[in-house]
RNA sequence: CGCGGGAUAGAGCAGUUGGUAGCUCGUCGGGCUCAUAACCCGAAGGUCGAGGGUUCAAGUCCCUCUCCCGCAACCA
């Protein structure tokens, strides 16, 4: 037997200060499709997300709430798989930092690079700001004063332990030279070989301040700080340094790290040397997408315009604001996000184009044939171009989706769905049956059919429930080996085939409904 | 003068090596009647940010200017 290929995705591991919105959702809902997509064409996938609890924040947080730290984030990261559920995330395995698992990993890597003198004992200079108990940087300070409360800081030194990242820029340079793929888009590329160009200086790895962290193994009073914490999450999560190591045989390196632009940089740059000082091999790709902005700007919580993923599950269903999610953000850029855009989306795409088609032929399926399709006749006119691009969209798709490309696979496929809207005006099949054209029309339905067939498994990945929806209304349900990949060969759907019409799809939704 | 990317129809975007400016949505008109007032066809609408230059020919190359946006280190 063949042995099929690995693919291993991750999300960021989110940071459960307070609950996630529509951003987070799109990182991972892309994920999500990248991995079913993965499966879908036949390889061993391996799904990653999780959560990041440790740091300062979380601990005033919690004391805030009067609850222990790990109650705390207990509450919040229920909340997060919750959502995941919601949005059909086919996750694999979800890490928490709190995790024993994770935190020998950090322990371990912490000891290992300390052995070797990648990490050394110094002091962290920063500016302490004391109503707000927070340190900031030089480079964070509005006008030498607190960001937050704009009051007087004052320096002080704290004793930290530092990582050599400096020493390996050359290597890390050289890395990305000859890796040009390694981060994408290319734009962020650029950002961060001109970043390590500057200069990199070390980095601070611990903390004395605050307590809710993983131990530093050889000086208890520092806790391990950040990066050497969360970006571990993607091997810890293997079992890497266990007694099983089997998941991190293997599927390291990852395939794809997705993230969000805001932290790029620390995959790239700080993540990869990590890995180079502990001599493992480095993930193959870093993605870095855009973000859903609004059209008041960027979401964020003190601007109360944070979008509740669960509210527009709730009004539009999973399958749609997946769909919108995963079109709407072109490869890279960053997208719009508004209820309006979104209900045109749904409008559109789903319900007139994709929906309708379906609605359409259904009907004159059973009216024209009493819902049983016939074997086709020999392709004329319009067919042959018909059945060409039903050819070559899975390839075409394929190619979109290894590049990531996902809003321009979800553009192709319904590329071929317009073209079969415009197929059945060039047909119309309610004229050959009115002129009792029995032999055309059979070839002329059953080509829409397998047009639908088509755009639904490879429309699956990003839709997880639609196939349960069309199948039945295609008579292919109890098929499975219709439903695949590799089925999209032109005419597999047999030709006795009884369609029955069933619900609308994506019912359309009135814009001005949205105006109350 | 920190590095980099943009400025193209009402909106969002494509425009390879320079040779009559395209796509999606929206608007308007028509067609069809199988369909979720859906679908198909057609039209209007752009001095391609401003100015200068190279060229037979520039959105596409060069220079200057204006305006936007990323990155510029320890909040994830």
């Amino acid at each position: 037997m063949m042995t099929k290929p690995n693919f291993y995705i991750t999300t960021p591991i989110y940071y459960p200060s307070d609950n996630l919105h529509i951003g987070h959702a799109y990182t991972t809902v892309a994920a999500d499709s990248m991995a079913r997509f993965k499966r879908l064409t036949g390889h061993d996938v391996w799904f990653l997300t999780g959560s990041d609890e440790h740091g300062q924040k979380i601990e005033r947080a919690a004391k805030n709430k009067n609850q222990t730290p790990k109650e705390y984030v207990d509450h919040i990261v229920d909340g997060f798989k919750r959502l995941w559920e919601r949005l059909d995330v086919s996750y694999n395995d979800f890490i928490r930092t709190t995790d024993e698992r994770h935190r020998k990993v950090v322990q371990q890597f912490f000891n290992t690079l300390y052995e070797q003198g990648d990490i050394y004992k110094s002091a962290y200079e920063g500016w302490y700001c004391t109503p707000c108990e927070t340190f900031f940087t030089e480079y964070q300070l509005a006008d030498g004063k607190c960001p937050d409360c704009q009051r007087e800081v004052e320096k002080v030194r704290e004793e930290s332990y530092f990582f050599r990242q400096s020493k390996y820029a050359e290597r890390w340079l050289k890395f990305i030279e000859e890796n040009p793929d390694f981060i994408q888009p290319v734009s962020r590329r650029n950002e961060m070989v001109s970043f390590v160009n500057q200069g990199l200086e070390d980095l601070c790895v611990s903390r004395t301040t605050f307590d809710w962290g993983i131990q530093v193994p050889f000086d208890p009073k520092h806790v391990v700080y950040v990066w050497v914490d969360a970006l571990t999450n993607y091997i810890s999560a293997l079992g890497y340094g266990t007694e099983d190591e089997e998941l991190y045989r293997k599927f390291w390196p990852a395939d794809i790290h997705l993230v969000g632009k805001d932290i790029v940089r620390f995959h790239t740059i700080i993540w990869p040397i990590m890995l180079m000082a502990l001599n493992l091999p480095l993930p193959k790709k870093v993605i870095g997408h855009g973000w859903l902005l609004l059209d008041s700007g960027k979401m964020s919580k003190s601007k109360g315009n944070v979008v509740d993923p669960h509210v527009l599950v709730d009004k539009y269903g999973v399958d749609a604001v997946r769909y919108f999610l995963l079109r709407e953000l072109p490869f890279g850029s960053d997208g719009v996000y508004s209820e309006e855009a979104l209900v045109k989306r749904i409008n559109t795409d789903l319900a007139n184009d994709y929906g309708n088609l379906l609605a359409r032929s259904s009907t004159m399926m059973e009216k024209y044939q009493q819902g049983v399709l016939q074997t086709p006749g020999v392709p004329e006119g319009p067919d042959t171009e018909l059945i060409d691009l039903a050819t070559k969209t899975p390839v075409l798709v394929q190619e979109y989706m290894e590049k990531c490309e996902i809003s321009n696979a979800l553009a192709a496929i319904w590329q071929m769905v317009g073209r079969a809207n415009k197929y059945l005006e060039e047909t119309a099949p309610w004229t050959l049956a009115k002129n009792g054209q029995t032999e055309r029309l059979n070839t002329v339905l059953y080509n829409v059919a397998e047009i639908i067939r088509f755009a639904t498994v490879m429309a699956t990945p990003f839709m997880p429930n639609l196939p349960s929806r069309v199948w039945p209304q295609l008579g292919i349900e109890d098929k499975p080996e219709l439903h695949t990949w590799e089925s999209l060969t032109w005419a597999k759907l047999p030709g006795d085939t009884t369609v029955k019409r069933g619900e609308v799809l994506f019912p359309r939704i009135d814009l001005k409904s949205l105006e109350v």
